[in-house]
DNA sequence: AACCTATAATGAACTTCATTCATTATATTT
DNA sequence: AAATATAATGAATGAAGTTCATTATAGGTT
């Protein structure tokens, strides 16, 4: 007499509403353990599945991770233009972007880990949806920059690409020890930091008479510090 | 009839002896195909070795990687105090660091891609002897900014950990085009690029003629007592 | 020179996963 | 109610890391 295992009852779904199912279970079980110890099975029982059902949605595990992160990553850029249309000024508006990459880092430290580790170290990573989405977000910066540069306030003579890279690595770098979960960062403080050593840089500022950066671009800021506030509630 | 598959010879060596060779299989392999590509079967065979025999020597195959890592970077740091006890001034020290970095990145992209991948994001790694010997080895940069700060050429109400982190997260960003196998890098005109953003900034510098009393201050001043009182209760 | 002994080395077995695919079940259409 | 398309299953496959009992050998001892 050979016992028969009984088959798990099979529940068919739509198509887009299993793939939703997936992709939810794979990001919590990749949040919680990585990519590389997060098995298969693992998701597919946190998504009510069959591990092989994974794959009539997905190529491969990490095409799982990749799409995971994606739609992270697009839900979390949808609304950064709307809010830097309401910020003023050249410093203000690129502590909000680096502001904004901090609190990303502080709030998901795994994901962001996920897609440092496995995503943006790939051979296709310039093939992803996630390095276009990360091309118009930085390029934002980048905007801000040159707008810096047209009023005057910003030096014209240095490469964009080598600021932008300037910003982004000096913030993740000083991320590192909390990606590894060593140590907590203060996400106000260091955005004031990084946007004050962008702008100044090292070099003592004055050389004889104790002028400092030039009196009109400061009363300019001054002026949209003050437009920044009475812009909107 | 069964047929008996001859057993291999067996050549003994001393305990060093193996392991370099293992280590010198392993450093190719991880070279040419990366961590997760590269089977320990292919090492062993490289190192003239069964795959068992790996296990005598080191605890798992991260431990290898780490090892392989670890003794590379031991040669990379072995002179840069001598060569940099040649060099004078400032900036041209400051050079000398981001360019060893840069060059180090050139010449072994394998390598640092590892490191960078495999190494830094893990959560052993701050008990790693590749983090002390990256600890000296910034710490050096720390100490040329100091002695910088000290000479009165650099400010010195900033974050020396935030330098530290602006320069190699610099750095790196710039290379990881390089290190996807994308596009190369000029080493000497990176260097250069860098260590004139670090140290002047971005701000425009002003050369004006001196002012008498610090208006800017006083309308900043106002500006910010203006903007205290509308801050949340 | 023959023997001993510590330990280097082997290779097969084990385990864990990712991945495949032939089979089965179910929702929808005819 | 039957036909059809396709969602879902679960067993099989294979690759790779890891373990370990067994075997062989270099170097010292008698």
């Amino acid at each position: 007499m050979t016992s028969v295992t009984p088959r798990r009852p099979v529940s068919r779904l739509s198509r887009e509403r299993r793939i939703a199912d997936i992709m939810a279970a794979g990001r919590e079980v990749f949040r919680e353990k990585g990519y590389e110890d997060a098995p298969l099975s693992d998701i597919a029982e946190k998504a009510n599945v069959v591990e092989g059902s994974i794959y009539r949605y997905f190529d491969n595990k990490r095409d799982l991770l990749v799409k995971v992160i994606e739609v992270w990553y697009e839900g979390m850029l949808a609304d950064y233009q709307e809010q830097l249309s309401g910020i003023r000024g050249t410093r203000n508006r690129l502590r909000y972007m680096i502001w904004r990459h901090l609190k990303t880092i502080h709030d998901e430290p795994a994901l962001c880990n996920l897609m440092f580790q496995f995503l943006r170290s790939g051979k296709d990573y310039s093939k992803t949806g996630v390095f276009n989405l990360n091309r118009n977000y930085t390029r934002q910066t980048l905007d801000i920059i040159s707008e810096g540069v047209r009023k005057g306030e910003l030096r014209g003579d240095v490469s964009l690409r080598l600021v932008r890279d300037m910003i982004y690595g000096c913030v993740e770098h000083t991320t590192w020890a909390y990606l590894r979960g060593e140590a907590d960062f203060d996400v106000e403080k260091t955005a004031d930091d990084v946007v004050e050593l962008v702008l100044s840089g090292l070099l003592v500022r004055y050389t004889g008479s104790p002028t400092g950066p030039d009196i009109a671009t400061r009363l300019e800021n001054a002026v949209e510090k003050l437009e920044a506030m009475t812009e909107k509630p």
